[in-house]
DNA sequence: TTGTGTTGAGTTAGCGCTAACGTAACGGTG
DNA sequence: CACCGTTACGTTAGCGCTAACTCAACACAA
């Protein structure tokens, strides 16, 4: 392993100071061009590249955050990640990837450990944490922002970002009754979720514009995924044979249900008009092509990252974004 | 924001230097088991936490590595980074995860920010670097762990972690000819990548095993993605309509391969069957489900994550390591 | 000429932590 | 009782870097 190069070994071979040395590379004034310029050209020769963390001690700023989410695979999040990195990169920021497992206690210690780390600031995604526990990790960390989630009191270094779930249930619904459909089916996700209670919210409130009375039998909770799209969706269609539209809370259980449908021998969209939400890469693999609330994640991702970036410079203030998803209509309704 | 606890902090509360502190919450000898509970009851009450990074500076560890990847949001590399930060977390290590988007230049750059983390070690996926810049960033990382790509020459603090394609390849090959299948294509992945070089080779060696003659015309490059596949295929099937196997390069590639057969109004399997490499999750989502060559992607990634802490730790020594991959067979072949 | 900036440096101190060495007190040994 | 090893700490120095201060030299206005 090569030996590092440091500010001293340059400064020794300059023949100067190791501060003139500092200042030379973060383009600070207190010295001719010429020996700024003759500084540069050694930094490059000896292949010197200033320690972050040294850095850091001594400025108390990493250009380091910490990206805190369930789980990495899961495609909602993995297209999250990227807008973050991509817009990390572009800044010269680093960023620490975490997953939670959805488990509170492993949220908690990842942050612990971020923490340890003296970062900068935190993305963090579809907390589980108590209201409570999340107010205490925002008044630690210098800036936070938390995606997919809200806390009652707003605060200096923190930013929220959210899509509106409840005008996204509304819209799935509308495109429904301009198919004619009225009997329509929410299968949510887990009962915990913040995002879920949104949507059905917006379920309802959709279902009472159009004068449909709202039907407990209508709705199911299950978990995230196909497996859990395929279950609630047999479960649902055991009961209520006559559904002719689901909105799923996600694509992953809209794929699972639109394959149940089909085992079962009903036709998509025909039979049954299916919705997703996120719009992830497999709503585009499938066929019939998943008609889903497209959720523009690369780009929440990026303004994620932006924001954080404004709030460590002190630039950015408490704020609250609210992201408008669009119905992309393609082939199962 | 809430001021940090430090050494000091602790040292003054405990009424004594911070060397004594020190040893107390590294666990090392040199201090009564009464004064270590003493103080440790205060850190816990005063919840001081040692900065990772000042503590780095002084021992130059950091338990921090570098994750670097094309693209974390391919299914693939998604899966790996799940392992690897699985395997860190259980052994309180951090990852810095960089995506290069298949950038060489990108690829360099990200490392060397990395480098400037001061990090105690790298798990490069899929480099694109040629073998020179490979051999350099060998030399300057204290320990690296390269998936996906080999190097010629052996180093004290490399290890390298490789799936046996050459034998997948060839267990597809003995599977299609168990089916009866002898027409067999392979639409394989970029031509710089080199595990489509080895599968080319196996697929080749498993025609020879069969006295099949390879014909060029059976085999086409593509895109590793869905697309990818589904130009190919139509490609491949417009010249050669009597296929009635392929082999496709990743999974993705199959499933586009297997849209547009159906599309054609060729059945899957019956018309033409079907094996993919990867067995990621959109495997057993579509239908028929894939047959494909199964690779334990977070078991790679936390035996990555693992050979790298033993490298950084001295215990581990040069070694390629060869992963095994196992057909699953399933309903596409 | 004297005072007053300004420019282009260097010096000092310290970020939070630990390696390595120093030392006082104590107990055992011949 | 002198000698020596051990235990339980403290002290010093330094990891690589920068903020904040100091200082010499020079220009320029009054």
């Amino acid at each position: 392993m090569i030996k590092r190069t440091t500010l001293a070994d340059i400064a020794k071979a300059a023949n100067v100071s190791m501060m003139t040395v500092s200042r030379a590379i973060n383009n600070k004034p207190g010295l001719s061009d010429e020996l700024r310029q003759h500084i540069l050209s050694l930094v490059e020769e000896m292949g010197y590249r200033p320690n972050t963390f040294a850095r850091g001690l001594a400025t108390s700023q990493t250009t380091t955050i910490g990206l805190v989410v369930p789980d990495n695979t899961n495609p909602f999040f993995a297209q999250i990640a990227r807008g973050v990195e991509d817009a990390a990169f572009e800044n010269l920021y680093n960023i620490f990837l975490v997953n939670t497992n959805e488990d509170a206690a492993r949220e908690t210690a990842a942050l612990e450990t971020l923490w340890q780390k003296g970062i900068d600031g935190v993305i963090l995604c579809s907390s589980r944490l108590s209201g409570q526990a999340l107010e205490y990790q925002v008044q630690r960390f210098p800036a936070i922002v938390l995606v997919n989630r809200e806390l009652k009191q707003s605060h200096a270094n923190l930013i929220t970002i959210n899509v509106n779930d409840h005008r996204s249930a509304q819209r799935v619904l509308q495109h429904f009754m301009g198919l004619d459909r009225r009997i329509i089916a929410y299968i949510g996700g887990p009962a915990n979720s913040f995002s879920n209670q949104r949507r059905l919210d917006g379920y309802k409130n959709g279902l009472r514009s159009a004068e449909i009375p709202f039907s407990p039998q209508l709705v199911i909770s299950t978990q995230p995924t196909t497996e859990g799209g395929r279950e609630a969706a047999a479960a649902l269609l055991r009961h209520r044979p006559d559904v002719n539209a689901i909105f799923a809370y996600n694509d992953l259980v809209a794929v699972g249900a639109m394959q149940v449908c089909q085992e079962l021998g009903k036709r998509v969209p025909e039979d049954i008009a299916i919705i997703g939400v996120d719009d992830i890469p497999l709503a585009t693999i499938i066929r019939p092509q998943l008609t889903t609330m497209h959720v523009p994640l690369t780009h929440i991702g990026r303004l994620a990252m932006r924001a954080l970036i404004d709030l460590i410079a002190g630039e950015g203030s408490s704020a609250a974004y609210q992201i408008e998803p669009e119905l992309f209509i393609r082939d199962s309704a």
